[in-house]
DNA sequence: CGATAGACCTGTTTGC
DNA sequence: TGCAAACAGGTCTATC
């Protein structure tokens, strides 16, 4: 589900609800949801009764900064919805709830691919996928010239920019959307990309996460945000979930192709 | 190094 | 209509 424009939504609307506030208690419905440390009553313990400073995102990952050191890193993966109250609510796939001062924060998740750790905040300069993560898309240390430096192979462009050691937190949606507005074919062997191309590649990723960002995030069917609520980006995507439609640049018939095991779809005529 | 398939899960859509 | 296959926002592992 959640690509950056999601995660950074979900982290906006927690900070004002989550920060200062004190955990009381917590409770763990599906334990492979927890994948540190081992032994669920330890997370408990180290958790409880401990105060949230910060609530932050790094990519796809959501970072809950405790005031033990520790941190809770949070990866929604497909189908991860963290959802907070102040009233009980029910849900069918509740994996693991925070009981705070003043309300309740839902871990809901149909899939159980999400995962929460606890980490020492020395451990993660050693958490596989987090401590590798590329620069911020929106950042300015994402440039023409980085995304040079990263360059190298024949691998597509596509495989390229979903790479999250390349690219922190972009996913398949906003990928195809990225190279639809640059007008680069995703199949393109990224060392193929002339000066132009990159710029127009820097410049798209940051105009379309922009935008989805605005738009609070694309829910196709499981996104929610922090309160529960749907976004409103699906209604502006050009090409994923298009597949077979129009093209809306030249009008032909978009093409819909598995590339690095996803789907991705693009138009033939204006992607080069 | 990279590409690919399988694994992890459940729910929904598609196709015969 | 009914049921099985295919597919879904992600990422890790094994294998060639």
């Amino acid at each position: 589900m959640p690509e950056l424009p999601e995660v950074e939504t979900i982290v906006t609307g927690l900070k004002p609800n989550l920060e200062g506030k004190l955990i009381h208690d917590v409770q763990v419905f599906n334990k492979r949801t927890i994948t540190n440390p081992k032994d669920i009553e330890d997370f408990i313990a180290t958790i409880k009764r401990t105060t949230i400073n910060e609530v932050t995102r790094k990519g796809k990952y959501i970072d809950i900064i405790l005031d033990n050191k520790m941190h809770l890193i949070i990866h929604l993966r497909m189908t991860g919805q963290l959802i907070y109250s102040n009233k009980e609510m029910d849900f069918t796939h509740l994996r693991a709830m925070f009981k705070l001062d003043n309300g309740l924060l839902y871990f809901n998740d149909i899939r159980k691919f999400g995962t929460i750790s606890l980490l020492h905040q020395d451990e993660l300069l050693l958490e596989k996928g987090y401590h590798t993560l590329g620069v911020e898309p929106l950042s300015n240390e994402f440039s023409d010239c980085y995304l040079k430096e990263k360059i190298k192979g024949t691998r597509p462009v596509k495989n390229f920019i979903l790479d999250q050691t390349v690219i922190a937190g972009l996913g398949n949606i906003y990928a195809d959307e990225c190279l639809f507005l640059a007008n680069i074919n995703p199949k393109r062997p990224v060392n193929t990309l002339d000066d132009m191309e990159i710029t127009l590649l820097v410049d798209a990723i940051k105009e379309v996460l922009s935008k989805a960002i605005e738009n609070r995030g694309t829910t196709f069917s499981d996104y929610k945000d922090s309160y529960g609520g749907k976004g409103e980006n699906q209604n502006f995507l050009k090409v994923y979930g298009r597949g077979k439609e129009d093209c809306l640049k030249c009008g032909k018939k978009l093409f819909s192709d598995k590339i690095g095991g996803r789907t991705t779809v693009f138009c033939l005529d204006c992607q080069k």
